[in-house]
Order: C-alpha cells, then sequence, then structure tokens
DNA sequence: AAAAAATGCACCAAAATGGTTGCATTTCAT
DNA sequence: ATGAAATGCAACCATTTTGGTGCATTTTTT
C-alpha cells in the first residue's frame, strides 16, 4: 500500500512543518528547511529522507547544495486514497438506509 | 497538530486495512477485525489503540465485547488538511505565473 | 453450573525511530 | 589558494513501536 508510506511521512509534526514551508515558500536548500525547527540540520535531514522515500519531496543535488521540492502528486494520491474510503462508507450508509426502509415501510 | 497523529495513524498497512474494512462493512467486535491480518488478537488490539487515540475509530464496551466503529470526522480533518496544503501551493503557483509574465511581458 | 467466548493486563524482546556528535568531502566565494 | 558553506556518512544512544506469551476476568451460552 503506497498510500500507508504516504500518511506515515506526513505522520509526524516536523515532517508536516516541512511540507507546509514547501507549500508555501518555493523549493530551497537542506540547510534552509532544517531552520528553526529545534533539531540539528542532521536530525531534519533524516525526515527529509523519510519524505523522499514516500515521494512526498524530491531531492536534487545542484553543486554544492541539494535542492528540496515538493511533489504534488503525492498529496492527490493521498487525498484521493480518503475520498475513497469515504465514498465507500457513504455507500454502505445508503444501503443501510435503503435496507432499513424496506424493512419497515 | 492534530493531523499529525491522524495522518500518522493511517500511516500503516494493518491500520490502514482496519480503516479499509470499517469502511465497507459496518461495525465490528475487536475479534472480528482482528482476523486474518496475519498478527495475533493482542498485536491487533494494540493497532486499534493507535487508531482509537488518534480519534479515526472509537471503540465502545458493550456487554461482553466491544464494538469498533469509524470516526469519519477524523478522516474528514485530513483530507482538509491536505486540500488546505494544496491550495496554498496553487496560490503560490498563480503568484509565481503573475511574476513570470510582469517581468517578462 | 460449567464451558466457551471476548477481552484486559502485564511483561518481554526485537526492531524501528528520532536525535545527537564528530568528521570527511565537495563546492563556492574572496 | 584559503576559508567558509552545504552536505554526506557513520557511530551511538534513548525511546517508542511492534509483536508476542501467559494468565486473569467478565459475559454468554449450553
Amino acid at each position: 500500500m503506497a498510500a500507508a508510506e504516504i500518511f506515515r511521512a506526513l505522520g509526524d509534526p516536523i515532517r508536516l512543518e516541512m511540507v507546509q514551508r514547501l507549500t508555501r515558500g518555493s523549493r530551497c536548500t537542506i540547510t534552509a528547511i532544517s531552520e528553526g525547527l529545534g533539531i540539528t540540520r542532521q536530525g531534519a535531514r533524516k525526515h527529509l529522507q523519510v519524505l523522499a522515500d514516500a515521494r512526498v519531496i524530491a531531492l536534487q543535488p545542484e553543486g554544492r547544495d541539494v535542492l528540496v521540492s515538493l511533489e504534488p502528486e503525492s498529496l492527490d494520491q493521498a487525498k484521493l486514497f480518503i475520498t475513497e474510503l469515504e465514498r465507500q462508507w457513504d455507500v454502505r450508509l445508503d444501503a443501510l438506509r435503503r435496507f432499513v426502509e424496506q424493512e419497515h415501510p
């Protein structure tokens, strides 16, 4: 289940903050996005790797630094997954409603 | 960030499978939802607790057993969070586009 | 009343996570 | 050419997570 990995990547306050920063500001370096998180650069780097493994972000070396950028497709995938869950839920509720109406006319 | 906890709860294949079962079938007991997952009931029970802590599901004792049911509001919250991320992303892209058009008329 | 079912609780072990420090390497700027 | 900046890598540590076993307890069922 690829969705689980994306959810997992988003399931941490620091990583979620990183993603939020990327949606607001543009792409930036690892050092830049690691500032003001209360952890070291090396610590932040591990979080970035988790996000990259789930393809929530992309890391591309550019000379001396590495550019961090958002991969919006992953967010779409996650949202679609939830939407589908809700659709199934609604289908079930509808079936239940029809059943009750049929049994108690 | 409450969203992080919800994402975290969804970020595991077994827990995601449990949620999916709940959207399809109706509420059921702990034993029922723990079957066919490849782990013991006690193991499954811990996953259920994670989901309950994040309010993705509700656990209500009912005589001898405990009924497991989905709390759809949590899914909505998670979806809304992603939707908002995407909105910010789009706002930024639009701003960038307008900027480029202005600079290179 | 006795057996069976559903669950809780406590404890245990292995693995993963989150975070650190220290140091080496590459690349850019002066 | 030298120094500063950005990064990578490895080792290490504490904590949490994942999963298990064993046993006690409470309800149903027969």
